[in-house]
DNA sequence: AACGGCTTTGCATACGTATGAAAGGCGAAG
DNA sequence: CTTCGCCTTTCATACGTATGCAAAGCCGTT
């Protein structure tokens, strides 16, 4: 606390001009001559002078800062998301508010008006449900919210996914082509849309193949919990185990991969084929070499702050839901090991 | 924007009060009577009225936000770090503002002005180092500063570390007591005091028991480059290679291992041990199972809130620096295969 | 009924900036 | 030399809140 805050008075009286000078100068799509620039511009760096962003945005109501509300980083998609979605709004000049969420509903409500009290600009929702009555305060408050990697019910809300359906269904098929018979399927969260909407795909999928489900349970987008299903799905007679698992997402994927691996002896893709939702890095690590279907974050990202940032800039045109399609990358944890 | 903002004006006419007594209501450790407290939570319910976050900084001079500056979120060691500061700082009425820099010392420069530019009451820098000049300005301006993870010259500046260099030395000594005889380091980024301190630590562990380095090359912290680091340490004829390799962080010893088993066809531990430093999750799992020094995350980063707290509670006391003590954790990539 | 102490309330101002309106400056055209 | 118009600059005010100070209210005591 040894020095004082250096205001945009201080800069004025030593440059011996007006407050308000200083205040065009450092306000982009203002002009003042060029004499008077470096009149500032000099007592400024003297002192050590930049504008304070927050009585900025009292005056302007723009604080320039995104609010990110986020549950849980323990899946490898979204640190990638958080470092990429920062990155690019800093070079847009906006700045990332973090917010980490648990699932529960109702911390949701808390945290989003934790969120609206700093009077962020706008809102990513990365990995929590909100419900229609905060996402209408919001929309009441004028700050626009972006639905990252999930989709709700309410129209209102913008959302930017990938084609977790068409995965699915992609994914079906490359299990059936490569001459799976018995696939069954590891869920996540169930009430993640993301869980919801791959599975649905891939019972399309299967049903386009001819084949059904051959059996299910749920892991909730945990390794811990993942494992568990596992070890469930495959305690059955050596005949009746299925001979192919999709995992929702490639996180609980490598935990299946690791009880079949380690705790069963069984081969991969050998016995099972193992496929798994996202692309996270460790996917295409070899001691995974994980089939899946690429999320494109960057492409995601971008999808993101380009409707944040239109809708920021005023653009009151309706909800803006974005569906990025998704790759299939098939890797060794399902190379045809069964040929027909 | 269909609604405006409300103000504490708006409730105090509502409620019929001043402005003033909405303020106090809203201010822990004031009073107001219990009568005026029911009307203006009354009003303040009706209206959904809440404090604006930014306006209150403005006069009190504290905005409750925190800035953290992360380099790489791709060694999962700090996914981690981010949830769990967040999580706590939270619970404290705090927020975190992220900033992603890239290693580049100049870029920190910048970043840490923009973060000066949103008033935050403390910053906690984590993967990226510092200039002592700027580490003055932050001082200057009364903003408290601790380095995560990493230290630094500059005698001012508060830090919390793990004890790199005894981890060092533990692995050093572990993998001599296991009768390996031909043990290398692959380092991290050079400029990292982490990677300074574990190679030093290492390098003396070694010494301990009678050993030299038998090699060395660098990985910069990534993946791809430890994988390339590898690569050349292992080009060598069967009886000049490494039976044992030290990789300076888990993010890089998965590589390492990745390119053992599948490249080389080389057993871990049999042919070589791998141990790393962090244990982060992926090093529990089973494909892994890596030896490693545990870093408490937790440990580390309530340290770091404590000595932030407590310096933007006006302690002036000198800087704290904290090291604690890591722990080995001997996993199924180091088991003695070569009994002496 | 008057007084003293304590709590509650309102008034006024301050925080650091942006911005509309008004005033000033300067050159060109007449 | 005057007048007009444009570009700069200053003045004044506003943003939404917290807080010192003085006024007002309350309650028990003498």
């Amino acid at each position: 606390m040894v020095s004082e805050k250096v205001t945009s008075n201080d800069v004025a009286r030593l440059a011996g001009v007006s407050q308000s000078a200083v205040s065009r100068f450092f306000t982009p799509g203002t002009s003042v001559s060029k004499r008077t620039a470096e009149k500032i511009k000099a007592a400024a760096d003297e002192l050590g002078y930049r504008p304070n962003v927050l009585a900025r945005s009292l005056i302007t109501g723009k604080s320039r800062i995104i609010g990110l509300v986020v549950a849980y980083l323990e899946n490898y998609f979204y640190p990638d998301v958080v470092e990429r979605l920062s990155r690019l709004l800093q070079d847009k000049g906006y700045h990332v508010l973090v917010f980490i969420s648990s699932l529960a509903a109702d911390k949701v409500e808390e945290i989003t008006q934790e969120i609206l009290d700093y009077q962020v600009d706008g809102i990513v929702l990365a990995s929590a449900n909100m419900s229609s009555e905060l996402a209408a305060r919001c929309h009441a408050s004028g700050v626009p919210i972006v639905l990252f990697n999930r989709l709700q019910d309410d129209e209102k809300l913008s959302a930017v996914t990938s084609d977790n359906r068409g995965g699915g269904r992609m994914l079906a098929l490359h299990l059936a082509e490569t001459g799976r018979r018995r696939i069954a399927y590891i869920a996540g969260f169930e009430g993640a849309s993301t869980q919801r909407d791959r599975e649905r795909g891939f019972r399309e999928g299967l049903d386009e193949a001819g084949q059904a489900l051959f059996a299910r349970d749920v892991g909730n987008f945990r390794y811990e919990e993942a494992q568990a299903a596992a070890r469930r799905l495959f305690a059955a007679p050596e005949a009746e185990r299925p001979d192919a698992v999709f995992v929702c997402n490639d996180h609980m994927a490598f935990a299946v991969m690791d009880v079949l691996r380690f705790e069963l002896n069984l081969t991969i893709p050998g016995d099972v084929a193992v496929v798994g939702f996202d692309d996270v890095p460790p996917a295409r690590w070899p001691s995974y070499n994980l089939t899946t279907i690429r999320q494109s974050v960057d492409d995601m990202v971008a999808e993101t702050v380009a409707t944040l940032l239109s809708a920021i800039e005023g653009d009151v045109s309706p909800a803006r839901r974005v569906c990025l399609p998704g790759a299939l990358v098939v890797r060794g944890s399902s190379q045809p090991a069964k040929p027909i």
